[in-house]
DNA sequence: TTGTAGGCGTTATCAA
DNA sequence: TTGATAACGCCTACAA
């Protein structure tokens, strides 16, 4: 009880505004005020009405992180992303915000660009700000083990990218089946040399992949790894993998890209090279974000609706979270082939 | 590999691990731990470890909220972006994040979709949640009185988009001299009908269209009310505004637009008339997303450098936090002309 | 170098 | 229907 802290405090801050002193300028005690705040039925119309005044006169701002101290549902809801430069993600992160939004959740969001370490600090620092829940895309290289550990106790909803022994739900299109309908449509073209484009190692591009080797295989044609390139699945990445394709003695006629973005910098690539993407060569994305359909030849692509699923992977992380229980649920959402002009509409 | 639901065991309510925890596994008193986890040097090398120790052992999580209600500074930036679908507020973010990060402050995202209630709710959200400071790029209809009582108290930074009367600083690109630039451009090319298309009535597309004036003035030209077309700043937008244009007695041979997002939808609409940009017709965009330079024909924009305005936008605001000060600072960023395909070299 | 005693703003429990 | 009081987890003194 010294005296300088007592002068301290009367010359605090912009002095934050607390239910105390609402309640002396209401004439209430804070319970009361609390009571109003949490909006119980119990207040009378009439001190309710003198609370809330008291409340907007003085500026009062509810302090959020003392109720959930006090033990008040935290409404913080975390996304991890693992690249947000690409608007297929962003377009994931917008369903995710819509969705936290109607249920009155606030979204925090990080960008974790691929990096594991960057993944574990932002995670833990979500966990220390009180986050309810995380949707989470995880970075490349992750380890399931870290993220089980990190993750203890709070729900987790993995959208596109699975991650083998995370215990977490998962939320993700039939990538298989997609990329199987886009490399029959390829075949049915007339194509029989067809390259599949882009990707790092891990599930998401495993079963593209896969869908890729199943087209072929029902077509009795060879799955040839020279035709597979493993390059960064961004624009720099696809354009990169050009030169070497058609250099190649038996050179492809058609391309499932690993994703839209990929697609873009082959296209630009073609383009670069004298050829035009849908006449010379077909070209067909993955993931079908927005800008596919305004390209110039406008982006044949495996549709998945990065909204929807985002909105999916809220809902099913919010149904948890009320729910006060720990799922490991699998949602498939659909991956249809949405046909446009890159793709052509006969091999060249 | 099943996708039936397996439920875990969930809620151990009331086990959350506190220092109290630890200082018992660790055999020291919750001050100590207290010491620890401030870095404090006061504390004895073996202590630390043992601390250490019991903090994985136990899996303990600080808990932020509880030691900013104690005095600590909070850690949190919120983002209040008005639409999150134009990559250039895509760029914005992703250059405050990476600012945020380096300071070891989290951000906090969330897109109002040029809604000013919504805007109204995730402001008051983010202060509930304890926010040190605030990044707005405030919606259409911002109501400067309404902002300035609801971030009473913590730092503002406006990005791109100005609000009079509002206190708070300002990180914006030149956007009257890079219209005047851009517009200079069409005319040196040999355009003598300019258009002006998108934006809707606030302070950027003022600034933008001054400058588009600024440089008609300078060439003699005449400002002509039925080229300047108020649509959407969206790639639909844009597209609506051409076969109007097209259609006038003495149409334009060129066009600013407001953004690289409305360029796009213009692009889009002159090549479904038959019309090639960067041929029969001139387009600059403004804003030099990244898109603009992959595109076929290549945009012509005014590059402000999204990512390295929503840095300085961070550092300022950081600054801000650091000091305690709350200042009304203005810092114009460049806006440089880039010039690609789609403006041609010379006028149809 | 470590331990003890509040108190931050809120809510839950009980009384009144 | 409202008020007093005790937590929640952490940090800042101050004492040992």
């Amino acid at each position: 009880m010294s005296d300088a802290d007592v002068s301290m405090t009367a010359a605090k801050r912009p002095g934050r505004v607390t239910i105390v002193d609402v309640a002396r300028h209401a004439g209430v005690s804070k319970s009361t005020v609390s009571l109003v705040l949490t909006g119980s039925p119990l207040v009378a119309e009439e001190t309710r009405n003198r609370v809330s005044r008291a409340m907007s006169d003085l500026g009062y701002i509810y302090h959020r992180g003392a109720a959930v101290l006090r033990g008040a549902q935290s409404s913080i809801i975390g996304m991890v992303i693992n690249d947000l430069s690409n608007p297929f993600f962003h377009e994931l992160a917008i369903g995710i915000e819509r969705a936290c939004q109607s249920g009155s959740y606030v979204t925090f969001i990080a960008n974790t660009g691929e990096n594991s370490a960057r993944q574990t600090q932002v995670i833990r620092s979500m966990r220390e700000h009180g986050a309810a829940g995380l949707v989470i895309c995880p970075a490349l290289g992750s380890s399931a083990a870290e993220l089980n550990a990190l993750t203890e106790g709070v729900p987790v909803v993995l959208a596109m990218r699975r991650l083998p022994g995370l215990r977490a739900s998962i939320v993700a299109p039939e990538n298989r089946l997609g990329a199987r309908k886009a490399t029959a449509h390829l075949i049915g073209l007339g194509h029989r040399r067809v390259a599949f484009i882009g990707g790092m190692p891990m599930v998401v591009r495993d079963e593209r992949l896969s869908g890729y080797a199943d087209a072929l295989g029902e077509a009795g044609l060879p799955f040839d790894p020279a035709l597979v390139a493993d390059v960064l699945p961004t624009r720099a990445g696809g354009a990169s993998a050009v030169p070497g394709l058609l250099g190649l003695a038996d050179p492809p006629t058609a391309a499932l890209c690993f994703n839209d973005v990929v697609a873009i910098g082959v296209i630009r690539a073609l383009t670069a090279l004298g050829r035009t993407a849908g006449r010379d060569f077909a070209v067909i994305g993955f993931d079908d974000i927005e800008d596919a359909r305004h390209m110039v030849p406008a982006l044949t692509s495996v549709a998945v609706e990065g909204q929807s699923l985002g909105e999916r992977a809220a809902h099913l992380l919010m149904r948890q979270i009320a729910s006060g229980t720990i799922l490991a649920e699998t949602q498939l959402g659909p991956a249809d082939l949405v046909i446009r002009a890159s793709c052509g509409t006969s091999a060249a």
